[in-house]
Parts: structure tokens; C-alpha cells; sequence
DNA sequence: AGGATGACATTAC
DNA sequence: GGTAATGCCATCC
């Protein structure tokens, strides 16, 4: 293997998407930046795998919008922790918005990068 | 072994 | 400013 245990990258996955502060938010290719291990895909993919019990709905694409269909769901999750949201004058649907990321995204501090590099190193290198 | 799929990113219009 | 098309990486059939 030496490429990433799916279990392993998916609790790493699940420990960033844990660690994420309420309002604030990060897009799958920062998570996947931050434990410098495989691509935005695989983070969505371990997202997808995960519980409910992980607040999801703060990792959202470049777009800044988050998965089709779990968008109505989210919307009460920033509505209620007061993430910066963007609705359109004239929403066609519920799940028409966008999430500012320039006010949302939130970047660790450099002990909590390195504590992801070292997670993400040691989920791409499990270890003979 | 090879091709298709997926909770995306980036570039171009 | 947002939408459309193309490419990337890893896993599954």
C-alpha cells in the first residue's frame, strides 16, 4: 500500500472537518492541502464515508457552496452558528446560496498544520 | 490490465 | 461577479 489506508485518510479527514471552528468553513482542496496526501476527490470521498456525527457541512467546494442535496441541511447549520452567507435577491430555491469564503475560510494555526501534516503523513505512510 | 466513477480544483469565456 | 469545460488523484467494477 504505502499510498493511504481508506480508513486511515478518512479519520484524518474527519478529524480536520472536527477541528473546524463554528462559522468558519474550509473547501476540500485546503483539507486535502493541509495533510499534503492525495486530492480534493479523496477528501469528498471520506466525507462521504463519514458519520453524520462530523459537522460536514463546514467543508465546502472552491465555489463555495456546498454538496447538491445537502445544501437545505447546511443552510441551517450556518444559519444557526452565523456563517457568512450570500442569497441571491431573488432565490429560486432553498438550497440558491453561496457561503463567502472570503469571510468563512479559516486556516489553522501553524501548530495545527503541522499537527495535520504529520496526521496526513502518517495515513500516506502507514508503515511497513 | 483497463476503463469508469466521484460530497472537486483550476482556467477560460 | 458567475458559469462552462477540462484535468487530477485514488478507488471500484
Amino acid at each position: 500500500m504505502a499510498r493511504a489506508d481508506p480508513a486511515g485518510y478518512a479519520g484524518a479527514v474527519l478529524d480536520v472537518t472536527a477541528m473546524i471552528p463554528p462559522g468558519k468553513v474550509l473547501t476540500y482542496g485546503d483539507i486535502a492541502e493541509l495533510l499534503a496526501c492525495g486530492g480534493p476527490r479523496q477528501v469528498g470521498r471520506a466525507l462521504s464515508l463519514a458519520a453524520r456525527d462530523v459537522p460536514w457541512w463546514r467543508v465546502l467546494r472552491a465555489g463555495g457552496r456546498p454538496a447538491q442535496g445537502l445544501a437545505r441541511e447546511a443552510r441551517s447549520r450556518y444559519d444557526d452558528e452565523g456563517t457568512a452567507l450570500a442569497v441571491p435577491a431573488d432565490p429560486v430555491d432553498e438550497d440558491d446560496y453561496r457561503v463567502v469564503l472570503a469571510e468563512a475560510r479559516w486556516w489553522p494555526s501553524p501548530a495545527q498544520q503541522d499537527a495535520l501534516a504529520r496526521l496526513g503523513a502518517s495515513v500516506s505512510r502507514p508503515a511497513p
